[in-house]
DNA sequence: TACGACTATTGAATCGGTTCCATGGCAATA
DNA sequence: TATTGCCATGGAACCGATTCAATAGTCGTA
């Protein structure tokens, strides 16, 4: 009769009548092992139910096969695309991975400190956020092996794009449609948290506009929270008043689809009254004929836990800095601009997929 | 000159001039330390650069404070809400949370396995899979503290709607609009993956019709792959010919976007020409006044969360099978039906926000 | 027959904490 | 002053694997 603990790698042993250091080959796959000798031990293993610690593994070790990835706002489908790519690619290298989702510059510090105070993982993922230098000198202190995404900071492997680069690309289709009072959308940082991309887009914007000899206008630039709900009541404001624009640059595809929805509201016609870009290309983009600057999300999260691995393995990773590609899709959400004269009115009007705002 | 090694506990216990014990207590904030003591360790673990290690804690405690969650189609924006509430919930009961994601019937049955034939954690969620009676029974065996959300299986603590009733709520909301053909558009289970869920509406559905005395029309009723693109193709397939339905029910939000976009296409204004209801309430159905089915997605995983964390520690959970509630929320994808002579033109019928189909 | 080469296996040290038992010191009480 | 009890601390066993040096066994070859 057995007690009612667990079995562990000396109970195999004792029980097959060779030592643990056998039974750990057989669990290893090590090649010296006898065929007899390995058909006995696991045959054993099955009878006394073993189930091998992972944690004492990892203790022995010295290693644990898991990686952390710190994600902001984990709900939004950017973020949610990232870490599939990350998760993905970490999973067929035989990593566990902890997620641990921040929403508060508390729970920011909270886990940054985790990740340094504490002896955890084998490396980390950081998307999205901006660290401050305490963060990186505690970070680098700590020796983790760490990759950013989507986020930079001196001396750390990080993959991104330009996201200067990508609001003049927005800016850039708008104007070229013959646009001269384009807004922007988008979302402020919340408590030092929050997407640093956005600011980054709006001076893409600012930069394009003035390249093309459009004056900048404050007025036309709306700042509020992320949701679709947010920046349509930002565009419902933009919309209501004398001077409205006739083309809104939204800082996200979510953003976008509030601005789709406060347009129907206001019964101006996506694109013929209004012509409106997103940023990201997420699926709904797609779906809902959204021309928006496409960034490649999934790949982003993969390439970033690949370099991870391989800077876990020892081997190098270079550059330091790399950057992904950024392409305008060109869809049914933004036309040319109408003459002031109501002259032209251009392109593909299609009637109305949705009613209302909710 | 320390060598370049991490330091141990056994390192800031010789160098504090205390023992072992003494510095584990001051690591796990025991109160039997005299303040002298905590503060020359605590000043000793700094000046060592010290990081004491979770998985050596793992091992001596027995528990290593860490949770798999399995999800399919982690992507998904329904499935994220519920990853996104059990680890907030998981997080403060400080536990780490590692996310598994399962995207074919091979990834399924290797996590699963993982599950059962390795210690790694101290329990499990699993996210609306389905599991055999062998994968149970390995479960079992296991003694794995585990809960299921959104599925369930004999004897596992789940949290889970009553599908069956969804379906019906969509169908009776649109019958007594006033419809008649009510067409149903889902998605497959590929591969024994995918969702039970949408066999239950779909059953939910039928017994309406069953009810309301419509009879049952398989020609209105669709099943493709989950994503919008693939509803779109679906409902365009239905919107084409003759006899076509005025209501379509769709079996998740994501996909009765894709059905907007194809009634968008065809020119079938919404609601005025076709209802449609979806199923979840995701933001981007409020954000699209998309008519649907809530159900508490996040609530969803946080109560599969907490449950987990009461098996763990040794508390009864009760009752074993939890079912949370479901309501429609009306908006304006839906409205009463036109009289065969086209009478009358109920309900509001905004003008368009979004312009033809990706 | 003896030697070397190679393979399968053993046994013990090791990883870095937690926890329990023993102990010494100090204060309160008899 | 002796006894009781509590509190802070020391010391060692223990968690369950990996790994490495040492050993026993096998085979081929000179």
């Amino acid at each position: 009769m057995r007690s009612s603990r667990r079995a562990t790698i000396a109970d195999v042993a004792t029980s097959a009548g060779v030592s643990v250091g056998t039974v750990s080959r057989v669990l290893n796959d090590s090649p010296n092992v006898r065929e007899h000798t390995r058909l006995r031990v696991t045959e054993v293993m099955k009878r006394l139910n073993y189930r091998p610690s992972r944690t004492a593994a990892s203790l022995s070790r010295g290693s644990t096969r898991t990686v952390v990835i710190l994600v902001p706002f984990l709900t939004r489908p950017s973020v949610v695309a990232r870490l599939a790519g990350a998760i993905g690619v970490l999973d067929e290298h035989g990593f566990d991975t902890v997620v641990r989702n921040v929403e508060t510059a508390g729970q920011r510090d909270r886990h940054l400190a985790a990740l340094t105070t504490r002896q955890e993982a084998d490396g980390a993922v950081i998307v999205s956020l901006q660290l401050t230098s305490i963060h990186l000198a505690a970070l680098r202190h700590s020796r983790l092996p760490l990759t950013m995404v989507d986020s930079e900071a001196p001396g750390v492997p990080c993959t991104v794009v330009d996201d200067i680069k990508g609001g003049w690309l927005a800016t850039e289709h708008l104007v070229k449609l013959g646009h001269r009072r384009i807004a922007f959308i988008g979302d402020e940082r919340v408590g030092n948290l929050g997407f640093l991309s956005t600011r980054r887009r709006l001076l893409g914007y600012r930069r394009a506009l003035d390249h093309y000899g459009l004056g900048y206008d404050p007025g036309l630039v709306q700042l509020g929270d992320h949701s679709a709900a947010g920046a349509a009541s930002l565009a419902t404001g933009l919309l209501g008043r004398p001077g409205s624009p006739t083309a809104i640059f939204a800082a996200s595809d979510t953003q976008a689809l509030g601005v789709l929805a406060a347009a129907d509201k206001h019964g101006r016609a996506v694109p013929a009254d209004l012509s409106v870009i997103g940023f990201d290309d997420l699926e709904s983009a797609a779906q809902l004929g959204l021309t928006t600057v496409r960034q490649p999300l999934a790949e982003s999260g993969a390439r970033g836990a690949g370099r991870l691995c391989a800077l876990i393995s020892g081997q190098p990773v270079r550059p330091l800095r790399e950057e992904l590609p950024l392409s305008v899709v060109a869809r049914t959400s933004t036309t040319t601009a109408r003459r002031p004269g109501r002259a032209t009115r251009a392109g593909p009007a299609a009637p109305c997929a949705v009613a209302g705002l909710g």
